[in-house]
DNA sequence: AGAATAGTGTCTTTTAGACAATATAGG
DNA sequence: CCTATATTGTCTAAAAGACACTATTCT
């Protein structure tokens, strides 16, 4: 019932508190068993959605869009990382008001067509990422999230599919200049499970010994000389981020 | 007067045609003489400010960016690339209002500060790459406009020094992915020449032989075998930009 | 010992950079 | 021929990639 009201006052009056015309999308991704997966959720007009909201007019763009990650996961300081704006008139196209107006209870105020969420938006795109078992999706305003593999994604709103590849495109570049990875997985790991995720973001295998030969050039890591039994074989070492980086 | 006339209208109304909140700024960049440039305008507020303005209720944003070129320099077709999205509070900070009432006649209506202009927008940093000698001033809105050495700028308005720092560092990068030369250059051209502009872009020197080497290796170039005499030695070649890349 | 994977080393190819050698136009 | 700059070529160093070899652990 509270979370009913929320929403009505953020339609009626939702633009004096945020800002009008502009939103954050924040493509939230996390690696977990070998899978890279995206939060969608499902959005009131009935399709699946990236997780974004509205900018606060007291805070900037990196700090919206760390606020907007911690409303959903209930996660503080998170990676976040801007990629890039989308915008045009196509975006929501008047559907909002319409969609919305179908669903709402008989009761309720209707949504008139010159309201603030039928405009057009200009959306910023960010790229968070997080370890998916320290995610708390129930601390969300919404509880209908829900984590997709990145490789079987249904056919979001708008053009959110193509915010995502953008998303995806951008951090496999960040890969080898930034330690992303470090975001992705626990405080310690082997370098076979680095390679891993290497491989799952990229989406083609490497090469063993270049992949070592790289990831020591690059001096991120810290290697630990424990090593962790995975098997009838060789134990790996386990490294670490250096914190330093 | 007219002008006068557009001003106050975009002033009280122009929350009517455009989007709140949101920007465009837009680093126009040259290459003349040797000297890389940037077209800079002196705001009302009195300051030097990069060239910009809000988006239309039915346009794109690349559509906003190629018209707001359009409208300072009377060029249409022009290579725009957004780098990236800036905003947060202290952007503006109530200044306008304030800094406009100082200087409107005496008798003009007064901005409130509830005014659009008065408000946090968030701008999209756009840079764009003209042909210094087919730019018309006198066709944009303001006249007030001047073309600055990149290394020579005085303090601008709010955050606008480094947000021509921030396209600078991004067309250094796009310089050796994207054929942007051929934006800045006459059709035809030295290698001499364009090595010129390299080292212009990038403030440094590059060795003769490994320039050469490297754009023939990617490809971007045509030979012409037509040669330009300009001095007392041998006579370089033209070259064009294959126009398929 | 044998199987499986970890980690290291070696060789080749590609790319970047320093710099030498040759080419040509004008005086 | 001399000077100045254009253009090509050579050599070296660094980086990327293919792949072989050794190491370790469990059965």
């Amino acid at each position: 019932m509270e979370k009913d009201t929320e929403r009505i006052d953020l339609i009626f009056e939702g633009y004096l508190h945020y800002l009008r015309n502009i939103s954050i999308d924040n493509v939230i991704l996390s690696y977990d068993n070998e899978e890279f997966k995206v939060l969608l959720y499902f959005h009131p007009i009935q399709k699946w959605a990236i997780t974004g909201g509205f900018i606060e007019r007291t805070e900037t763009l990196d700090e919206a869009a760390q606020r907007l990650v911690r409303q959903r996961t209930g996660l503080d300081k998170i990676f976040s990382k801007q990629f890039k704006a989308f915008g045009g008139p196509e975006r929501h196209k008047n559907s909002f008001a319409k969609e919305m107006n179908k669903i709402l209870p008989q009761q309720a105020k209707k949504i008139p067509d010159d309201n603030w969420l039928n405009e057009f938006f200009v959306t910023i795109g960010y790229y968070s990422l997080v370890e998916k078992s320290k995610v708390d999706l129930s601390s969300g305003f919404d509880k209908e999230c829900s984590w997709w593999n990145v490789n079987e994604l249904p056919p979001l709103m708008a053009d959110h599919n193509s915010i995502i590849e953008c998303a995806l495109d951008t951090l496999k570049h960040d890969l080898y200049h930034l330690p992303v990875a470090r975001e992705l997985l626990p405080r310690k790991f082997t370098l076979p499970e680095l390679q891993t995720l290497y491989e799952t973001i990229l989406g083609k295998k490497l090469d063993r010994g270049n992949f070592y030969k790289k990831m020591k050039s690059l001096g991120w890591l810290i290697k630990l000389y424990e090593q962790k039994k995975v098997g009838a074989h060789k134990s790996p070492y386990l490294h670490m981020f250096d914190p330093e980086v």
